[in-house]
DNA sequence: GTGTGTGCAAAAGGTTTGCAAGAAA
DNA sequence: TTTCTTGCAAACCTTTTGCACACAC
């Protein structure tokens, strides 16, 4: 299988030993054609569901930090009990639905590229995240 | 003291009783001339090192929550693991600095506004915020 | 064989909840 | 006296840790 001799090279490349679970959660978050979001415990159910095997927590979160790590996942800044992480890794913004906890891909051209024209000295910006927080139009949030 | 007859009548203008602990709370969240950023742990010990008594953990959450559904508290969207709320409720943007952990303010010129072309249909929008994510210049973060 | 990765269970840390006692209306 | 609020402890949930075993090289 070609995808999986992918995988091997891209974990090898970034010098991640290329294990049974890794590859595995390779398999469901990058062999799609469509990016997405995801919590941890998103991906552990899809694990549980899609392999008829169990993935221990732990490796789990391992694997996912590691992928953060080496710029195949994104974390998403959002004010949530839990970490949000996403397969697009490319500079983009989020709608968030606070009705449904959703997280939605902005456009490219939904919104105007940002330019931060002070910095804090001293520092390099690592990342601009724009959140555009929805919720239904005819709800009385208390 | 007039404050505490402010605080008093803000309190019931929204509905909450003014209790004892709400208005202790008032007095250190909106009795200065700045506003600041906190996480309900940086709160309780404020309370506990500035008065010299001590409010329930579960009594700040509330009060703080009710605060912030009042809309006299902001929540800001990091990927933490903890909230932080601002005092400042007008619409500005964050630094975030990655070595420390430290909330900054944006100046209102360092980012021009953001301009929202689509919306997500039915939707209405709630806020819009940006964080910039920055790190001393000579990390290399793995 | 050596070093890295995995899995389990336990621990940690922040937040929420249930309920009885207390305070405000 | 009725309703809202407080306080405590326990519960909850996500995330991290320690350690023994297994696997990659």
């Amino acid at each position: 299988m070609n995808l999986n001799t992918d995988f091997v090279n891209k974990l090898r490349s970034s010098g991640l030993r290329p294990t049974k679970q890794r590859l595995k959660i390779c398999e469901i978050l990058f062999n799609t054609e469509k990016t997405f979001h995801f919590t941890i415990n998103d991906l552990s159910k899809i694990i549980s569901e899609k392999l008829n095997e169990k993935i221990s927590l732990a490796t789990v979160y391992n694997t996912v930090h590691a992928f953060k790590n080496k710029g195949y996942l994104k974390e998403i800044s959002i004010n949530s009990d839990k970490s949000y992480f996403d397969t697009n890794t490319s500079v983009h913004h989020h709608f968030f639905d606070e009705d449904t906890n959703e997280l939605i891909d902005c456009n490219e051209n939904d919104i105007d590229s940002i330019n931060v024209k002070n910095n804090i000295t001293g520092k390099k910006i690592n990342s601009v995240e724009v959140l555009i927080k929805v919720a239904s139009d005819n709800q009385n949030q208390n």
